[in-house]
DNA sequence: ATACGTGCAAAGTATTTGCAAACGG
DNA sequence: CCGTTTGCAAATACTTTGCACGTAT
C-alpha cells in the first residue's frame, strides 16, 4: 500500500511537469516508507545515510511540489518545524498526540472528531478545506515513570 | 473583564520575579485589549504606534514569561508565526478558523469538540495538557465573491 | 546596593531563492 | 537541443541570546 502511494506520487509529479528527476524520486520513495510524519531534515539525513546525495533545497522543493498536488499532508506540531506524510487517496487523515515528556509522536484517527469539525466549520459559514489537530500531554509511559 | 486579566497578569509576573518593568507592563496591557491572537510583531508595531519604545526582544521575553506562567496561550496557525492571546482563568479556551481567501482569523469554542479531544487523549493513555485546533477553509464572504 | 529587566545588535534556525551546471525527453 | 531539475551558497524571516546599561526594590 505504501508502494502504491510511491508509484502514484512519482507519476503525478511527472504529469505535472513532464519531467522526473532523481531528487524527487528519492524523496517520494523515502516518504512512502514512513510510518508517520517526518521533517525535511529527517528526509535529508535518512536519504543521505543510504548514500543519496540530495541537497536540502531539493527536498524542500520536492515537498512543496507534493504539497501543491495534495500528495502529502503538511503537519505542524508547534515546534516551528514542518513535517510531512503521504496523504491518503480518500482524504481520510489522522492527527497526532505528542508526549510532552519523551517527545513521542503517535497518530490517531477519530470519525466523531472529524464530523464535529465539519459541523463547526459549517456553522460558521466556512467550507472546510483542511484542519490541524495536535494534542499534547503526558503519555502512559511517562506518567507511570 | 479584559482589565481583570491585565491586572492579574501584571501581578503574577511581579510575584514570579519580585520585579516589574515597563516593557512587560506595556505588553500585558496591549494583550489585554486584544480580541483575538496577535503576533510579537503586531505587539511591537501596536505599542510603538502609541509611543512606547519597547524592543522586540523584550516582547519575546515577556511573552515567554507569560507563557511559562500559563497567562497566555501560544497559537500556531501554521504560517511559521507564533501568536498569543490572554488565557482565560478557568482553562476554557477557543480555537480558530482561518480563511484561505482573505486571511481572516475567527475564534470559536465548542464544548463537544473539547470533550471529544479529552476522550481521544484518554483512550490512548494520555493526560492531555494542551491542544491546538486550526480549521482552514473559505469563509462565507470569500465563497460568495 | 544588588539583582533583575531592557534594548541593541549579533547569532541561530528553518526555509526560500538565485544561478550555473546536470540531465531527462 | 531545450527546458526542467538539481545543488550550492546566499538570502530571508522569525526568534533567541550576549552583553552593557537602566531601574525597581
Amino acid at each position: 500500500m505504501a508502494d502504491d502511494w510511491t508509484r502514484g506520487a512519482v507519476e503525478r509529479l511527472k504529469e505535472a511537469s513532464g519531467r522526473s528527476g532523481g531528487a524527487r524520486r528519492t524523496v517520494v520513495e523515502f516518504l512512502g516508507e514512513q510510518e508517520c510524519c517526518v521533517s525535511a531534515q529527517e528526509i535529508h539525513d535518512g536519504t543521505r545515510s543510504r548514500g543519496a546525495r540530495v541537497g536540502i533545497a531539493s527536498i524542500y522543493r520536492a515537498l512543496e511540489a507534493l504539497d501543491a498536488l495534495g500528495l502529502v499532508q503538511r503537519i505542524d506540531l508547534g515546534d516551528g518545524i514542518s513535517r510531512f506524510e503521504p496523504a491518503t487517496p480518500e482524504g481520510e487523515h489522522h492527527h497526532h498526540l505528542v508526549c510532552d515528556g519523551c517527545g513521542k509522536v503517535e497518530p490517531f484517527e477519530d470519525p466523531a472528531l472529524e464530523s464535529a469539525l465539519q459541523r463547526i466549520a459549517g456553522g460558521h459559514g466556512y467550507a472546510m478545506a483542511a484542519h490541524d489537530v495536535v494534542l499534547r500531554g503526558a503519555c502512559e509511559d511517562c506518567r507511570t515513570h
